[in-house]
DNA sequence: ATAGGGTTAG
């Protein structure tokens, strides 16, 4: 990405602060608004500072603006930053904030880089500039945190903007749709940017009522053209759980790049549909796109969950023909791809020799196909490699505590059990949650957060009993309270959230209605012969979101095949 | 002169 190294050292620089206008036009200095290369500027600097320009307002801010700009690496922005630190009494806001704006676009590859611009901002104030619009959403976006410094302006979209990416980052999408109902409430007319961000709001939420409103709304402007805004679309409806749409959007698009057809690819990954993404991606070679690394995680990722194994592999090793270097994500297709489908000890050997350092989310991976596979001697060591890295994700103690108990290691299971209330490891709560008339319904596991929960398990009540009549047994091998009795064990698991926000939604849409739940965690084995059968006992299409991927069950089958 | 955006393993 960044372009010619910057060996150059800035010159000191004299105080800026003396009238701009008053500065005479040097030569020199008629050259700035035609340099572009980074390398020619440094030159440029080089002999303007020989020439005694160093310090000259233009000078300094076309410095710091080619190197805080697109293309420019780490070495551009610390070189911006010694040309900042020169000067020694930046008056002026514009150079703080673009100084800021280098942070705000380094944020997401350094992570240092909000920590700088906390300290930049500081200092700003310290030395009596007031900061502006510009310095709060370069802040914003350096910090990817809600800024408690205040709102520089409320009645900016691009303010606004960014707060609603900034919430959309740190995955708070509600607070994202509540930024965007007070921006309308205001007045302010959304652009295309913050269509994007509130797009990828309700792809976060699962929100398709919302998405199909706006959809409308760009259709209304005329804004479906905008190949960024398509993109947006056909993620949100593909994350939505309407897979028919995403492709029609897709399909209607006049020009797509490659960052449309990656999506489109995840899109049907995600939904279970392998063969398609590996077409897609035929198709847009042969339209002469050149595939990128997420491309290619896109395609691992078709391959691993439908269990395309050779297909996975060949175009792992393709990766190479153009020029892509595996990151550790894709190693962590090939990984999951092997381990799914039950080749353990290679997927075991793989991550070990890897040439970069694996994550413990690699060896979460095998972690849980052992699970998946019941081999709890592997299931050990790997067990035991994640804890050297990483011992406090409550998962892990459980995928692993649950195949001892499976498999009958009891001991083992105590002693799991164990470790994880010393180290004080607690599991994240389920949470699945249903919209409904554009409100999204939230349910936990067990609990009875949400108002109507308790009719949800009433609900959840009648249709086990209902169910149980045709054939639905509970599986109760996956709970984790592995030291309940049976009928305590039962209990537990007839209250996961995915069963209540599927319960609350058979009450509260018309018959034959189609429901959309999205889950935090994976779905369990229980829940999903559940669907299995609601599906066919109360002919409804239910698509339920995992952590992972899309399942659609309808007349008593899923999309999965059950393989997730 | 300086500000905002979508894809990314489990």
């Amino acid at each position: 990405m960044s372009s010619a190294p910057l060996t150059a050292t800035p010159a000191p620089l004299l105080p800026a602060n003396k009238p701009k206008s008053a500065a005479p036009q040097h030569p020199l200095l008629s050259h700035l608004p035609h340099c572009t290369s980074l390398r020619g500027l440094a030159q440029l600097h080089a002999a303007a500072v020989k020439a005694g320009l160093a310090a000259h307002p233009a000078l300094v801010t076309r410095l710091l603006t080619l190197c805080t700009g697109p293309g420019a690496g780490p070495a551009h922005l610390a070189y911006a930053r010694q040309v900042f630190d020169r000067v020694t009494q930046p008056s002026d806001a514009v150079w703080y904030n673009t100084l800021l704006r280098g942070y705000a676009r380094s944020s997401s590859s350094s992570s240092s880089s909000s920590a700088a611009a906390v300290r930049v901002f500081v200092r700003m104030l310290e030395e009596g500039v007031a900061p502006d619009t510009y310095t709060f959403v370069s802040l914003l976006k350096a910090c990817a945190a809600r800024v408690t410094f205040g709102r520089a302006d409320g009645d900016c979209v691009v303010s606004y903007n960014a707060m609603i990416a900034a919430a959309v980052r740190s995955s708070r999408p509600g607070e994202a749709l509540v930024l965007f109902r007070e921006m309308q409430a205001k007045g302010l007319n959304p652009t295309p940017v913050t269509v994007i961000s509130v797009l990828s709001a309700c792809a976060l939420l699962g929100a398709l009522q919302l998405g199909r409103w706006l959809h409308d709304y760009v259709r209304k402007l005329g804004l479906g053209s905008l190949v960024k805004v398509s993109t947006a679309l056909v993620d949100m409806y593909a994350k939505c759980g309407s897979l028919e749409d995403a492709i029609a959007v897709f399909q209607g698009m006049e020009s797509r790049d490659r960052q449309a057809w990656s999506v489109m690819i995840v899109a049907y990954a995600n939904h279970g549909y392998g063969r398609e993404a590996i077409s897609l991606f035929e198709e847009m070679k042969k339209q002469g796109m050149k595939p990128d690394d997420i491309t290619f995680l896109g395609l691992l990722y078709a391959c691993s969950h439908s269990g395309l194994v050779s297909e996975g592999l060949r175009y792992f090793d393709d990766m190479k023909d153009h020029g892509i270097v595996p990151g550790i994500k894709h190693y962590g297709c090939v990984t999951d791809l092997l381990a799914r489908s039950g080749q353990l000890e290679r997927a075991y050997k793989f991550i070990d020799e890897l040439p970069i350092n694996p994550t413990p989310i690699l060896w979460r991976t095998l972690l849980s196909a052992c699970g998946g596979h019941g081999d709890v001697e592997l299931g050990k060591r790997v067990f035991e490699r994640i804890l050297e890295l990483d011992d406090s994700h409550g998962g892990d103690y459980v995928i692993f505590s649950n195949l001892c108990a499976n498999t009958g290691y009891w001991e083992e299971m105590n002693r799991v059990r164990k470790l994880m209330s010393d180290k004080g490891v607690v599991k994240v709560p389920g949470c699945s949650s249903i919209e409904i008339d554009n409100t999204v319904h939230e349910f936990f596991a067990g609990d009875g957060r949400h108002p109507k929960s308790q009719e949800a398990r009433k609900m959840v009540d009648e249709v086990i009993d209902q169910l149980k009549l045709v054939g639905y047994i509970p599986d109760t091998s996956h709970v984790f309270h592995v030291e309940m009795g049976e009928e305590e064990k039962a209990i537990s698991l007839k209250y996961h959230s995915e069963k209540l926000a599927i319960a609350f939604g058979l009450l509260n849409t018309a018959p034959g209605a189609t429901l959309r739940v999205v889950k935090n965690l994976r779905v369990c084995p229980d829940c999903h012969s559940m669907a299995k059968f609601v599906s066919m006992v109360f002919n409804r299409r239910i698509i339920l979101r995992d952590l992972n991927r899309f399942h659609h069950f309808e007349r008593g089958i899923c999309s999965c095949g059950d393989y997730w």
